[in-house]
DNA sequence: AGTATTTACTTAGCCTGCTTAATATATGGA
DNA sequence: TCCATATATTAAGCAGGCTAAGTAAATACT
């Protein structure tokens, strides 16, 4: 979660461009906004949860779920919430604890289980999901629909200028020994 | 971390639409756009930073403390980066633990500490924050002056748009005790 | 058919990071 | 002086992530 509250003010923000050039103030300054609304809103969004004994990951899950009726094998589960299958087994397991899913063997393929999500899932997704969206429509009613199209435009290039950004694996060598904390 | 991978497509969107008629399309496609650009963002940041070492609560506070070179209290750490004090005890003793910081009795208020960056903790700055700002920088390449403050002025909206909605304790009773997953 | 490789999942052990509650100590005001 | 408040630490516990190793099944290759 990216929840620095005390935020640099133009002054800090000076005195820090000035130890490094580097610093391009509006880049950061974009960033820094961007960073601090949008983790506003997953705090928002998992105090929402919590207050019906949810994650994100959790809440995903029983979406990708309802999406898909037939159910989906853990490893998809794990692919579309981008955790890895001993995560995804863990998070099935509380579900499953809170009868929300069930986990069945696959029929075709005996090594993979199906998981589905159960009608009191189901039950509580028609619970939550109202509400959050009427939570996002109000957060976002402070946008006319040219904004709204502003902004999708603006992330998108974001989106795209990330992508284009070197992976950090990718990039160059050891991360640094001496320093193993 | 919000990193829902499979986003819903147009279809998917129709059929949640359709069972829930609160979701407004628009909406939620800009909330989750933000969401997910932010999601990625933040990915971006964690593997940086984890190639140092660092999380995000340490980055926070080596640079809180480089701006305030007098050294900070813990509780002031704690405020500043929106954690408890049980927590930023253990924060701090992971960076002590590294050598970045020093933890010194508290001249005037005997109960407290002041915390100090290191010659070592600048120095990891110092190897940290160009890469950074230049990272953020080449991210934020994609928008012209212009568009950063269209950026920033939608930003502000939602900001606004998200303290006035009722914070989520205030809001409804009860979480639900019948689902304590 | 028989063997090897890949895939799917689980388990175990570990770690970070958070919370709450209890405690020790210090401060500041009545 | 006495009491309420503030500061920080500790302990216990939990969520949730990881890797590595192991099992079992499917697939591919002789």
């Amino acid at each position: 979660m990216f929840d620095i509250v005390d935020l640099p003010d133009a002054a800090a923000l000076a005195r820090l461009a000035q130890r490094y050039p580097q610093l391009e103030t509006p880049a950061l300054e974009a960033w820094l906004g961007l960073m601090r609304v949008s983790g506003d809103c997953q705090n928002d969004l998992d105090r929402f949860l919590a207050a019906h004994g949810l994650s994100q990951r959790k809440f995903f899950v029983l979406i990708l779920l309802f999406r898909n009726p037939d159910g989906l094998v853990i490893s998809q589960l794990a692919k579309g919430t981008g955790v890895s299958c001993a995560t995804m087994t863990g998070v099935v397991d509380g579900l499953l604890r809170a009868q929300l899913v069930t986990r069945e063997p696959h029929e075709q393929d005996r090594r993979a289980f199906k998981v589905c999500i159960t009608p009191a899932g189901q039950l509580l997704l028609d619970q939550v999901l109202p509400q959050h969206y009427r939570r996002v429509s109000r957060i976002m009613a402070c946008l006319d629909a040219g904004e709204r199209q502003q902004l999708q435009a603006l992330l998108g290039k974001i989106s795209a200028s990330l992508q284009d950004l070197p992976s950090f694996h990718t990039e160059e060598g050891e991360p640094d020994e001496s320093c193993h904390l």
